[in-house]
DNA sequence: GACGCTATTGTAAGCGCTTACATTTGATTC
DNA sequence: GAATCAAATGTAAGCGCTTACAATAGCGTC
């Protein structure tokens, strides 16, 4: 196609400046162990060539990529992409970029994920929870990868995690809600299997449940994947049940979005006929009308704190120091005092 | 599992499998050159020690790194988010790699960040919109690294771009506010400095206010970060005016969620008092009470597109072919019909 | 000036893979 | 069964860099 457009090598500058490639590589890599004179006559040569550094040579020679792997389900779940953001900023601070995969929530194709960011060089891996297949830490253990989770924490569990107790804030949350004096609780579930997280908020709300002395197999529970329209659907389903529950929790603020809408649709009016909680506090927990009852996950610094931390076990070869991150309870408008 | 430390190269499978390195390299990258009695015993070794081909040894004897960059403004915004979703599902499907980077929508570091994209060994590089330094054009052009453009659109524009006309969308909705008997506009717009996409929608109703004959000059508007606070902030100054809109026409559905919640906390009715647009179509906008009306962009769509695009300029070499794609316009009830 | 030491620079061996080219295999034909 | 030719496989030369080790230079001492 294009004509003889010869990108510059090592052997150029060196060549040019009048010195051997070893003494290039260490004005470039290790300048104090060059004398000044050599150093600033192969700089010019450098920078008259326009010479960049083989990617590829580079990383092969050194073992080292600066580059760190996320899989995470999906981009389009906001605390995903507000906590992914925050990630890849900090890595970019520290001179990494990011590598980003997803599995649209299908925890077995995570597998395939995981050898495809390591054929690509990443120095490390963010994942996220800890529900999945333990060949892939003997994988990522052989080839000596650090990996990081991140949006769940389980004291004292390899790797290390960086984030927040699931079971136990939602536990907190339904037994605010019981403590309102709701008896009759619907439960719309995100889909439980390989997803710990979901699976950890429904148990805490059959924690609280049991704390409180009701009677679990009471509780409707819909199992249905995060997303708006499925919120609106289980809400339906919810509704067919003999009694009618008082309030209706979700597991995320997604799945409320749905349930709110469709409530208002079938002409419930939030809270005085039937309230509705969610969890993780994005955007649209502020902006719903009425605003929505949730908890509050703080999602940026979990990704910051993940990338710092990640950079840390990379760069120093040790294993990662779990940290625990605070979620708290934040009452609006969709939750009804029933006192 | 073995507990050892050493990664299987080429030379252990080709040694287990009994056949030479090319061979397995053969069955790796080229299957249909290998008879399939080697290719099942290939593979059976290459499965049984867990052998994944080196990053850097690969990309330098290929000169190929399988992995695409792109450059967003942020991901916590949903239009991006759901894009570069669509975008590296694709990528994925066709056995590329996303490095992701973001400008926090400064176009100011968007230099830097290509550079380090390319030193990273990416293939080719995704770009948002049109506006920046054409220095940036002639350091991809110098290192034939094939580059494309979404998110908007202008014919015969140099890169390629894959997205829609964001002037001409917004005109439309504007001609349709118009149509309505709406005569006071005020507009909320994003930052237009280095956004061409602000720019355009921002234009867009400019020319639609001059084509039907109103005064530009009395038009309200506001400019202000992509952010719910800021829309509202932006709403309460539009408010100070002297004469009150019938409409607020506001850049992204984003600003215009912070304009609806503040002109509701103002004690406005919304659409009686006064109506509120947006553009994107994003999931808030269906949520939002009252729904909101907007212009809906294919977002993923794009992603999608956009993806399939840049594998193709890469792998053939070739100048990328510029895609149109529609957005419509879509009537709720944030919007009242004055007639 | 010879000696010993350290700071600097050079030499060259890989790193693990792809691929051009050489060789072998095997099917087909006469 | 020999000849022919294509398909399959093997051989080995790099790719551009880092770095262990070797060589040299520079400097202070005696």
């Amino acid at each position: 196609m294009s004509t003889t457009r010869t990108v510059p090598t090592l052997d150029d500058v060196a060549r040019k400046a009048g010195v051997s490639t070893a003494t290039v590589s260490r004005c470039l890599n290790t300048p104090e162990r060059v004398v000044e004179r050599t150093r600033t006559r192969v700089m010019r040569a450098v920078e008259e060539l326009g010479y960049t550094p083989n990617f590829g040579a580079r990383v092969m020679a050194a073992k080292r990529t600066f580059t760190i792997g996320a899989i995470i389900p999906t981009m389009e779940n906001a605390i995903f992409a507000r906590g992914l953001q925050a990630f890849q900023e900090e890595l970019h601070a520290r001179g990494y970029t990011l590598l980003v995969s997803s599995t649209s929530y299908k925890p077995e194709i995570e597998a395939e994920q995981v050898r495809a960011l390591v054929a690509r060089g990443a120095d490390g891996l963010l994942l996220i929870g800890y529900a999945r297949n333990p060949d892939i830490y003997d994988y990522l253990g052989q080839r000596a990868i650090p990996a990081l989770l991140a949006w769940a924490f389980l004291p004292g569990a390899e790797p290390a995690c960086i984030g927040f107790d699931n079971r136990r804030s939602m536990q907190a949350l339904a037994n605010k809600v019981i403590s309102m004096g709701h008896r009759d609780i619907a439960v719309i579930s995100g889909i439980v299997e390989g997803n710990d997280r979901a699976e950890g908020r429904r148990q805490g709300i059959m924690d609280a449940i049991l704390e409180n002395g009701l009677d679990p197999a009471k509780i409707p529970i819909v199992e249905t994947p995060y997303d708006i329209e499925n919120g609106a659907l289980a809400f339906d389903q919810l509704m067919e049940g003999e009694t009618r529950p008082t309030v209706v929790m979700c597991g995320n603020d997604v799945l409320a979005a749905g349930a709110m809408r469709r409530a208002r649709e079938l002409g419930f009016s939030i809270p005085e006929d039937i309230s509705i909680t969610g969890f993780d506090d994005i955007e649209l927990a502020r902006i719903l009308t009425p605003t929505l009852t949730t908890v509050h996950v703080p999602h940026r610094e979990m990704g910051r704190r993940a990338a710092a931390e990640l950079v840390r076990m990379v760069e120093q070869q040790s294993n990662g120091l779990s940290e625990q991150l605070e979620s708290s309870l934040v009452l609006r408008e969709s939750l009804k005092d029933l006192n």
